[in-house]
DNA sequence: ATCAAGTCTGAAACTTGTTCTAGATTAACG
DNA sequence: CGTTAATCTAGAACAAGTTTCAGACTTGAT
């Protein structure tokens, strides 16, 4: 039985400094396209031209443009943490800080719809090859949330809650993007799904 | 002011019987072609020569491969509809029943996971172009889950569950379709988000 | 400084969704 | 029937994602 470090990935060489800035240059061009013009204006072609980068080259870093828009999308979400972190939201039950959280996140969406479209069609189109950095995001998500919620360790319930937070989140933003729910339809449906924390918190037990 | 009968579509002219067997042909191909593959294996020449039609009739019927899908879909939902209304669920509460109605629909789902994938990754593809026909899908299994629940007419906060439960469904079907949950998960989050229900029922709503 | 291995480039080729065209077939109607 | 408009067919052509390849360039180790 090897050791094995960590399950996850292949602890791939570190890249040098030319190779990080490359990387740099094209999840800025390929975010820079999406939010032109959305999942399409990411053509592979123009981000390797925008990014100063051999075709070959786009395809090496990043195996298929669903890898590069998730990839553009993981960028994206470190740096919402990020900004989330400095400004804690004021609720005063979880699920009013979960719901301040995630109608803020989704303002930041709605000035930048067409990188929103770019990054959500990409997630949600990723097949099997695809899972490990969709997963990353998935747990990036998952982290915001429970911070939100302000959590030390989350019960089992809670994580079930928190995870039917994640699909309505993802879903709602689908049918907000394809024109299909108003920006007020989907305020309701998370502020509905928030309501499941309330039913899971351990402090005021439920009767059962 | 014209009277509008639908303000859905405009009247399409009734088909004849040769292309009412033509477009039985195409979605039969469509969705044998999934059961093999899934979304990569439905190719449009390879449907078109399977149903015995050329190419561009093909796209006459069905602007795009998500519309052929799409269509592919609700015709697989009817037809669970039909079951579904003749064996109605058991359970005592309204979540227990459309938790059972959703997981005998997705019993149903894993016995042509290929003809899952190809369905819901097309549903959740979609562009604008295709929201009408997506809309009808929505309504389609906004019916079902109503009829789980036997209500006559529910109540707004009702009708919000509803919706979550349905972001809540095409979400988890995607995360199972790509790997990233299992099947027992994917019975969890549905059951979390049927607790929604009985949050949402306007008369007592406690015992069973 | 030199060599080997790995990386990058430019360009062409291949795949599959989509569009277009010219001619054949069908349907509706007088 | 014969005409006319709509539909269908076969096939080429186009668009964008992906693969491939030969040669130039970097990098790391000696």
């Amino acid at each position: 039985m090897p050791a094995e470090v960590s399950s996850a990935s292949p602890p791939s060489p570190p890249l040098t400094e030319r190779q990080e800035a490359r990387r740099r240059r094209i999840l800025h061009a390929s975010a820079q396209l999406a939010s032109r013009g959305g999942f399409d204006a990411v053509q592979m072609r123009e981000v390797a031209e925008s990014s100063q980068v051999a075709l070959g080259t786009l395809y090496r870093y990043f195996p298929s443009k669903v890898h590069l828009l998730v990839a553009t999308m993981q960028a994206q979400l470190e740096h919402m943490h990020g900004t989330l972190r400095k400004k804690p939201p004021q609720g005063a039950t979880a699920a009013e800080r979960v719901a301040e959280t995630l109608m803020r996140a989704f303002r930041a969406l709605q000035r930048e719809p067409h990188l929103a479209d770019a990054m959500v069609r990409a997630l949600t189109f990723a097949d099997r090859s695809v899972s490990p950095e969709v997963d990353q995001v998935s747990r990036q998500t998952t982290m915001i949330i429970l911070d939100a919620m302000g959590l030390e360790d989350p019960t089992p319930q809670q994580l079930s809650a928190v995870r039917v937070i994640e699909h309505t989140w993802h879903s709602a933003l689908i049918t907000w993007l394809s024109g299909r729910a108003s920006i007020a339809q989907v305020k309701i449906d998370i502020e509905t799904v928030c309501r499941l924390i309330d039913l899971t918190a351990p402090e005021e037990p439920r009767r059962r």
